[in-house]
DNA sequence: TCTTGAACCTCTAGTCACTAGAGATTGTAG
DNA sequence: CTACAATCTCTAGTGACTAGAGGTTCAAGA
């Protein structure tokens, strides 16, 4: 058994974030000890690591919540397991996709001043202000 | 002069975001009819557009505030309007080389399974569970 | 001129996933 | 036994809005 900070550093993270995914649902209540302060096993170990895990993969709290609640019960069918990581994998494509948008337009704003000048002439100023300057939508 | 909704229809701004940004400092505070409405002009609609542009391409409200800044003082140097587009380029380009790794990873996971059998033999929720079974960091 | 109802007003609270800080208590090494 | 680091709970703040309550104003049609 061991603290929270314990936990916090064989996981990499931090020990309010853990208090908050107990208090969403994500983490079952820790034991305490006869002070009240909170003991970890392995188990806890485990379920924090599927965590941050799926949190670093971008996976919603909500999503994160229905996937271990599958994890919980491993005769159900995984259909909304895979439902959810497609789903967000869609998202990262999307996002990637209007990113590379922004980037084009970015560039061309970027380059189109060196900030040597005054403001007055300013490309970049210019380029947000009239929309029109944009090479294609973003 | 016109009404915040036809200034939010003529923006695509919705009426709530306009009057957020009045209170962010972001536009000037609006004249009122007699009636305590706001009333808009060119102006307004101008300055308004360039919010929207710089929010579509991913800048602060804090960036935005320094760039109006400058576009008030037509004579300072523009130093700070380049400064400012470059690092929000190079912020796109570290979203993207992560959101980049992250579709790679979904991509494998979701691949595993096809969300036809049952929870315990499943590879999204095994991947999860198991970050060894990454293919790389991410 | 009057009436209706869409549009407007302010204010508070909620979103997401944390982060920061206050003030009090507990655990542990020396 | 004493320090003091770590823990506890609680509240509030972040960014950029969004939603809703409850009340007022504007403008078009009768």
């Amino acid at each position: 058994m061991f603290s929270i900070g314990e936990l916090s550093k064989r996981t990499k993270v931090k020990v309010p974030t853990i208090r908050y995914y107990e208090e969403m649902g994500l983490l079952a209540e820790a034991e305490r000890t006869s002070g009240n302060q909170r003991r970890y096993d392995k188990t806890g170990l485990e379920r924090l690591s599927f965590i941050r895990h799926a949190r670093d993969l971008g996976f919603s709290i909500e999503a994160i919540s229905s996937l271990i609640e599958l994890q919980e019960h491993p005769d159900r069918s995984c259909e909304t397991a895979t439902d959810i990581a497609v789903s967000q994998l869609a998202d990262v494509r999307e996002k990637i996709k209007r990113l590379k948008l922004l980037e084009k337009e970015l560039i061309r704003i970027s380059k189109g001043c060196d900030g040597q000048g005054i403001s007055e002439d300013c490309y970049v100023l210019a380029s947000l202000a009239d929309h029109e300057l944009c090479s294609r939508e973003h």
